[in-house]
DNA sequence: GATCCCTGCGACATATTGCCGCACCCATTG
DNA sequence: CAATGGGTGCGGCAATATGTCGCAGGGATC
């Protein structure tokens, strides 16, 4: 990093511990960190002072992350944006790219990762899982996918996939473990 | 859709059966399908005449899809191409998606699915009702996919969907060849 | 024949669904 | 404004499904 002028860098999560405990492991790492605990909050800071870079987190309540993806990088092509979620999906992580978005990652991910997935750039030296999707998994990116077809009405959705609305909530609720 | 000019569709896969089955169904669609079983038997097809639409399957025998997303894209940037894979995995859909494919799907998808995915562009209209599979049948869909690469042997499918045997039994017991 | 890995199935504790109901929100509309 | 309609979150059961263990074979292989 240069030695005068610290990266611009807008944290947003509404994870009030896991946003300090972020900022500070940001902050050692040499950034100039902006904190916000919503999209709401964070857009007119974006605004004001559009970041080098950007960490957010995709499900906050309000606005999803993806839509303050989009306004950052209309902002600013250049903005490195990683998003970061608890809930990953495939499907989420495809329209955040597609958005603007530099990199995905699902949240266990420490500040090094984060910092990793900045300057990470496309290349195909992706290696594979030896292993097909579990049901388990399949079932959570047909789930997300569909959702998200359906403009994250669960209603909807559990409609559509035939499935009791209480039964979609309930599975929704429950942190997907693995990957 | 126009009666002359009908849509050129790269398909590349190394499944034979799921080859031939899904080209049966594209054409029906209305593309004008060309298949390869891989990504090497694909290329010189490719260059020698770049497709409109591209269905590519990630993992395959010899070089991985996704070099072939690249190459697709930097003959023509406006070639819709979806990618597919029975190991589906956030890391290698970022990568496709910056590699320039427009949407990644995991593996029990349908026609329907995939020519949804390449989105609406033609201006005819375009409905979208062919709702998705339930999660039951996409599961089911996917344990038969499993079962066959892993020779009907149902401990080591059990094993490698880490699911318990039992369990595996029990459903495959449930439906003896109802859809 | 001993070993290893598979299969089918009974039994039973535990976990997950299906299906109520209820209390809210919010947008639309008569 | 009150009413209507649809969405969301969630508690509480009863009905099912799954995890777990065990046991009796069936083939291979050595």
């Amino acid at each position: 990093m240069s030695q005068n002028e610290r990266p611009s860098l807008l944290l947003v999560d509404d994870d009030a511990t896991f946003r300090t405990v972020l900022t500070r492991a940001l902050e050692k790492r040499g950034f100039a960190v902006t904190a916000a605990n919503s999209v709401e909050q964070a857009l007119p800071l974006a605004i004001a002072n559009p970041p080098e870079y950007a960490v957010l987190d995709l499900k906050m309540d309000g606005a999803s992350g993806l839509v303050l993806v989009q306004k950052l990088h209309e902002l600013d092509s250049a903005t490195r944006i990683v998003m970061l979620t608890g809930y990953a999906s495939i499907a989420t992580a495809v329209e955040a790219i597609k958005l603007g978005a530099t990199q995905y990652l699902s949240k266990p991910a420490n500040a090094d990762e984060i910092v990793a997935a900045f300057g990470h750039n496309a290349s195909t030296d992706v290696r594979f899982e030896a292993h097909p999707a579990t049901v388990e998994r399949l079932e959570w990116e047909h789930i997300q996918r569909v959702l998200r077809e359906n403009g994250d009405n669960i209603s909807a959705t559990a409609r559509v996939l035939n499935m009791h609305r209480r039964t979609l909530q309930r599975k929704l609720a429950k942190r997907p473990i693995g990957l």
